[in-house]
DNA sequence: AATGAATGAGGCTTCATTCAT
DNA sequence: GATGAATGAAGCCTCATTCAT
C-alpha cells in the first residue's frame, strides 16, 4: 500500500513488529498517524508563514514554506504527494486533510479578496502544486541549487 | 509496485492473465509499456500545443495540453504522477523519460531566451506542477468546472 | 517434470511449441519417447556386450557398455537414472522397462547359474549402479580419464 | 525443482506455508536445510562404520551402513540421488557435500594403501553407487528381504 | 502438417495481521 | 507493555495444454 513493508518500518524504528500493532490498530492507522504529524507541521509552517501578510507577498511566503517542508521531510512529502494522485486510498481522510490545510492559507486568501471558491481552491491548487514539484525536482535532480535560488526559480514562473 | 494487480488488469483488459505473461515480460514490462504509450501521447499533444509558439503563448498553450491530457487519460497520469514521487522505482527509466518528455517545450525554450538550463528546468516543473495538480484538483474536487475555466485559473495563478 | 520445459525442448529443436503436441499426445508421451529411444539403444548395446559371454567375462562387458552409453549419451542416462529414483513418475512403465532392460543380462546370467531371482536382481543392480555411478562421477570430476582407466577401477571395485 | 510443492511440504508438516518462508529464506534454502540434516546423518553412521577399520572390513561396513541409511532415511536418499544426477541444481553446494561425505571413508582408505586419489575417487564411487542402487532396488522390488540378505547380495556382486 | 498466441491451474513468495508468551 | 513466531490471503510468475489459423 506505502510500499514500505510493516517489516521495514519496525526494523528501521528499531522496535519489534508487534509493537507497531501494540499502538496501532493497522498499518492504515499507523500511516494515518504519520500523515497527521507531517499535516501539523505543515499547519504550523503555513500559519507562520501566512501570518500578516496577504496577496504576492502572502503567496511568495507559503512557496517558501513549501519548499522548506519538501526540504526537511523529503520522505513525507513525498509518500504524502504520491498518494495524494492515487485512486485507491485507506487512508482518505488524511489525505483529504492534508490537502485541505496546504491549500487553505491561498485559497482563503484568493476568497477574501473576492474570488469564487472553486476558482480559488483550483487557482491555490496550482501554487501548492508548482511549490512541490519544483521542489522535488530540486532536490532530485539540482541538490546543488539553495533553496533561495529555487524559491526564486518557482517565484518566476508564477508571474508569467 | 502499482498497487493494481495483475489479475485485476486482466480481468478489466477480459483477457487471462497467462496472456499477459505471453506478451510482456513482467509485470515491470507492462507497466513500462504503458508508460511508453502515454508518453508518446504527451509527446504529440506537446508537439502540437508548442509548435510555432515560444514565451507565454507556448506557456499558454503547455498549460491547455496538459489539462487536457488530464481529463481524457486520467487513469494513466494518475499513475504517472504519483510514480514520479516515488522513491523505489523498477522502471526509473520511463519515469524520468515521461518526465523529460513534459518539461522539454517550456525548458527548452527558457533555454532559448538565455535561461540557465538547471533554473529552466525548476520553471518548467513548476508550471507542470501547477497544471497537473489543478488537472486533478479539477477532477476530483470541481467536476463541473469547464476546460477552459480551469486553464484560466490556472494561467491566473501563473501571472502574480 | 524432468525440470525442462516444453519451450526450452521446442526451442532446442528448432521446431515450434503446438509442433510437439501435433506428434506427441502429452509432455510424459513425449518424454516416453524419448526413453524408449534411449532402451533401444541400451538393449542393442548390452546385447552386443552380452553375446556369447557368461560370467565375470560377461559382467566386465557389460560394465564397459554402460560406460560407454553413460559417455556418449550422457543427458539421456542422467534423466533416466535421476527419474529410476524418483517417487511420484508419471511414465513409471518406461522407467520400469529401462530398469529391467539394464538389469536382464546380468540377472539372467546368475539365475542360469543357479541364482535365486530376487537375489540375481539386487546383484545385478549393485553392478549396474557401480558403473554408472562411476561413470558420472567419471565425466563430472575426472573427465581427463579415460574410458579403459574408468572401466579398470570399476571392474577393480567389483572384485574386492 | 523437486517436484514437491511447498504446499505439500506445508501440509505435511502440519504448518501453515507461510510459516516455511519465515524460517527458510526460500525453498532452495529449506531444501539445503533438509539435505544438511540427511548428510548429519550420514557423517555419523559412515564414521561408526569406518572407525577401527580398512580394507575389505570396512567396505563391508560401510556397505551395511548405506543400506541402512537407505532403508531407514529412504526419501531423503531417493531426493538426495536422483538430485545427485541432475544438471542444473539451485543447491549445487549441499549435493556436492553429500558426495564427498558418501565418498570419503572409501576413498581414503583406499589413498592410504597407496592408490591414485581419482582412482580411489572412481572405486568409492563404484561401491557408493552400488550400495545404494541395490538399496533401492531392494525397497522397491523386494522389500520382503532381510538387511543382511541384501548386504550378503551386495558383497557378493563386490567379489567376483 | 505445423504454428504460436492464448489460457488457467498451480507454484513460489510477500506481507499485514494475530496471539501465546 | 512488548515481542516475534506463526499464519493465510493475495500477489507475481511458469508452464503444460489447447485451438484457430
Amino acid at each position: 500500500m506505502t510500499s514500505t513493508s510493516i517489516d521495514d518500518i519496525a526494523a528501521s524504528a528499531g522496535i519489534a513488529k508487534g509493537s507497531i500493532y501494540y499502538n496501532f490498530d493497522s498499518k492504515a492507522g499507523l500511516v494515518e498517524a504519520i500523515m497527521a504529524r507531517s499535516r501539523e507541521q505543515l499547519v504550523t509552517r503555513l500559519a507562520e508563514a501566512s501570518d500578516g501578510r496577504t496577496g504576492a507577498d502572502r503567496q511568495a511566503s507559503v512557496v517558501r514554506a513549501l519548499l522548506a517542508m519538501v526540504a526537511e521531510h523529503t520522505a513525507s512529502v513525498r509518500v504524502m504527494v504520491s498518494e495524494l494522485f492515487r485512486e485507491e486510498r485507506s487512508w482518505a481522510e488524511s489525505i483529504k486533510a492534508w490537502r485541505d490545510t496546504a491549500l487553505a492559507p491561498l485559497a482563503d486568501d484568493l476568497v477574501a479578496s473576492g474570488a469564487d471558491p472553486a476558482e480559488a481552491s483550483l487557482r491555490a491548487a496550482a501554487v501548492v502544486g508548482a511549490s512541490l514539484t519544483a521542489g522535488l525536482e530540486w532536490l532530485v535532480f539540482h541538490p546543488e541549487r539553495t533553496h533561495a535560488e529555487v524559491a526564486s526559480a518557482v517565484l518566476a514562473a508564477l508571474s508569467r
